[in-house]
DNA sequence: AAGCGACATCTAACATGTCAGTTCTATGGA
DNA sequence: TCCATAGAACTGACATGTTAGATGTCGCTT
């Protein structure tokens, strides 16, 4: 007999929370467009109330803006905020890799260099779906293996915002972001036990992505046809 | 005439959330706790909805857990979740500290002193409501000047699972994390434009925390009279 | 007596309705 | 032509009703 795994169980609210914000980080929903809870839970085939849930949500990350009893928008890619955003999430890799190293499993070391060879893949392909999500999943290793839900959680919300300049800019950015050489040089270091260096190492790959927010043409008024 | 200033606009589920964020920190509702949104509701003269709001924010904080369709209660006080609460705290004083020295002002300066001493002040006459007050409104000072509102947001997101712990030991925890002569120590640090040792201070303040949580004593099976 | 299943009960998730604050727009006056 | 203003239209905040899933209890079966 088959191991029998609990059933998924899945909120609407978080349901419909990622495909809002996959939506916005794609740029599906521009930014600046306004967001109506009314149409969104229409468009989704769901009530206003978890929608709601998932606006809310959204707006704690940065992602939508509201101005009460007025209304709702995705923000504007403003570089400030991305690389404030970015900030905190290299301070978090930062002590994720610090406090991950010393723990790290083979199985650990192996999910690294695979998702490294995803992500070289990808980036030659020119897959930016493919290259972000392998890089998540390079960083997620020592994010997990750190064991603390609270670096865990912040990562989390954090990352979209970085994530949909970084769609944006999609060529530019995977293949600048993405140097496989350095995520090599990344996991070598946490193979060796070496704590500080993984850190060292981790805070230069995040640091290239704040420069990335200052670069030009980030913010041309967005788009200003928004609809 | 007087400056008018634009009158408070205040969201019930603001509200709600501070009253019962407040009421966790203090130990009015104990660890373990169950709190029923229909209840909690009622005792505040409102709806339902403000509070699942406020709650569901509150479970994003790790001061409340839910399970769906079954309960809501108040956490128990886990030594390792404050721990790793205060390890993300601390590294968000890092970067406040390190970023906001080279732009402080002579005021920025003067308040932060001003904290010190209501900090020194409150310790001696055994308040603890107005120690933990102080305590943040120093470290505020470099966290508002640094103006990174995801850090902003992400302290304010952490620290009250921190003082929930602080509260309950109080007598020794305000002593212990008061200690002013740290706090001067990293004052002066600020004075002289030395950013980086300001945050290695700021380090060593928040680290005697993370300690504080392995203390005896921390999680006796907490309060077993749950009602 | 032990184990199983039907059922009662409870809670949170979701749906929907209402209300008030904001913004847009059209109109009239300077 | 421009600005002020009234009010219409819109939107989100809040209230409340409904439903699905979870848990505990009790009686039946073996």
């Amino acid at each position: 007999m088959e191991t029998l795994r609990p059933v998924r169980r899945t909120l609407l609210r978080d349901t419909a929370y990622e495909a809002i914000r996959d939506a916005i980080v794609r740029g599906d929903i521009p930014p600046g467009a306004s967001v109506r809870d009314g149409e969104l839970a229409e468009r989704l085939g769901l009530s206003r109330a978890p929608v709601r849930d998932a606006l809310s949500r959204l707006a704690g990350e940065g992602l939508v803006e509201s101005k009460p009893q007025s209304y709702t928008r995705v923000t504007r890619l403003v570089p400030r905020d991305v690389r404030d955003a970015a900030a905190v999430v290299r301070a978090m890799q930062e002590l994720a890799a610090r406090s991950a190293v010393p723990h790290l499993t083979a199985g650990d070391l192996a999910a690294m260099r695979a998702a490294n060879e995803r992500l070289r893949a990808a980036a030659a392909a020119g897959d930016t779906a493919a290259a972000l999500h392998a890089d998540d999943e390079l960083h997620g290793v020592l994010v997990t293996a750190c064991g603390n839900r609270a670096v865990t959680a912040t990562v989390e919300r954090y990352t979209p915002l970085i994530r949909r300049l970084e769609w944006r800019q999609f060529g530019t950015a995977s293949a600048a972001h993405g140097s496989a050489a350095l995520h090599g040089l990344l996991i070598d270091a946490c193979a060796g036990g070496d704590a500080e260096g993984a850190s060292r190492i981790t805070a230069e790959i995040w640091r290239a992505l704040e420069e990335l927010a200052d670069e030009p043409g980030v913010d041309p008024a967005d788009d200003p046809a928004v609809r």
